[in-house]
DNA sequence: AATTGTTTTAAACGATTGTTTAAGTCCGGA
DNA sequence: TCCGGACTTAAACAATCGTTTAAAACAATT
């Protein structure tokens, strides 16, 4: 009946609009140049949308959606090691974190709605920060002893996730306190997910102490085949 | 001649200008609110600092400076060993992070320049940032191998400064991802720090790895006398 | 007491905001 | 062809924003 991802109105509106919240934030875009930018008439977001709040949630809902179809966990193998798991997860995250080629604006956007959580972000919580939060918890569950307590695993589990975040949430920062060399030189995706890999996997005791253990060489070819599959998606 | 930290009226609005602007970012600031807040004419701020983003730029730079003097990194003895150095950076960080009693508006304000940097970040790079990041450097030149590269060293530091503002940036989140009393129980300054330690730790090489290591008990009494001053002048 | 410079005050200004309105356009079915 | 609902458009609206203004109040010096 109603074409979806087309240059419906309703669509242009959606689509121009995230990319204006995710630069700016809410309060800082406005309704002229989201309608500006989607080459549509300025009553139009009041007219399929109600009000400027209402684009914005449904905006980053379908930030949201778009981003999980986009950059899906990989399924592994029944007898993929858990250690195997974690890099995969981590290369994900860090793949989503600071994007490929074109800035992730999707991700930006959630960052801001972590950062000052309004009402979009208990849809956000519940359809994609939780069950993420549950993937991680269960590869933990295969490399730590059954006693663990939950609390434990769960700040292990924030301990992996913020060493990911940190490149998107203080990209700007890591830009001014590094060379621009270094950075074009180390800080790609694949790098980054396989320190916080070598990071954690050490302190879990998973593989010898971290500083000995890998080379730093401008290119690692350690990924396995389901990490470098899911890792390949996040460029569509 | 001009008194400084009294209630002098350019004083005021600086001091109820960085709650503000901490809270709601600075566009959706309104130089009435501040005023109002301040108790002082609405022009006010127009002549004390010309107009509304040359106040949020000494709001920041005020917050910087306050935070320097509030929370300064313990000057350990000589014979200190580096791990405990390490320990006492990273409870100081997580403690500025997230506070003790009082929102810590401070950081929640540099958080915000973090993530979408303006004119004032560049100074607070310059003057707060990078020297944090030079003491986290020379701490960790003594747990590493010196030939160890300085981009793997700066990852290291990266992954480490990542763990603690995951607390601060994603503050909301946690909280709708572990329940209430999990969080009242072991989620203090103290022994977020000491799971980060110990993670770190762990990663390093320095400890056992990591499950095993620590019983994750409500209190730790693992911290240093260094560590513990440190922590303490926070509340003030 | 008069004068000078500084600070405070209330009011107004112009610009921009999100939203509404009412007239206009389009298009398929009778 | 005419009608009716869906959509688009340009204009206007009311509210709020940061900033300016000019007069009043104040403080210190001569």
């Amino acid at each position: 009946m109603e074409p979806q991802s087309t240059d419906d109105t309703r669509s242009r509106i959606l689509n121009a609009a995230g990319p204006v919240f995710a630069h700016k934030g809410f309060q800082s875009s406005t309704v002229r140049e989201i309608c500006k930018a989607a080459k549509v008439n300025l009553a139009s977001i009041n007219y399929y949308f109600g009000d400027k709040q209402q684009l914005y949630i449904e905006t980053v809902k379908q930030a949201q959606r778009k981003r999980l179809e986009q950059v899906p966990q990989p399924d592994w193998a029944q007898d993929t090691r858990a250690a195997e798991k974690l890099r995969g997860f981590i290369v994900v995250l860090i793949t989503r974190m600071i994007g490929v080629e074109e800035a992730p604006w999707q991700t930006q956007l959630m960052m801001r709605e972590i950062l000052q959580p309004t009402k979009a972000c208990e849809e956000l919580v519940r359809d994609y920060f939780r069950p993420q939060f549950n993937v991680l918890l269960g590869i933990l569950d295969e490399l730590l002893p059954p006693e663990t307590p939950s609390s434990q695993r769960h700040q292990l589990a924030f301990s992996i996730v913020g060493q990911c975040l940190y490149y998107r949430v203080a990209d700007a920062v890591v830009g001014m306190l590094v060379e621009n060399q270094e950075r074009a030189q180390f800080y790609s995706a694949a790098q980054l997910g396989e320190h916080i890999t070598q990071f954690t996997l050490a302190a879990l005791g998973q593989t010898d102490p971290f500083p000995e253990q890998i080379k730093h060489q401008p290119i690692t070819n350690s990924m396995g085949a389901a990490t470098k599959k899911a890792a390949q998606k996040v460029n569509e």
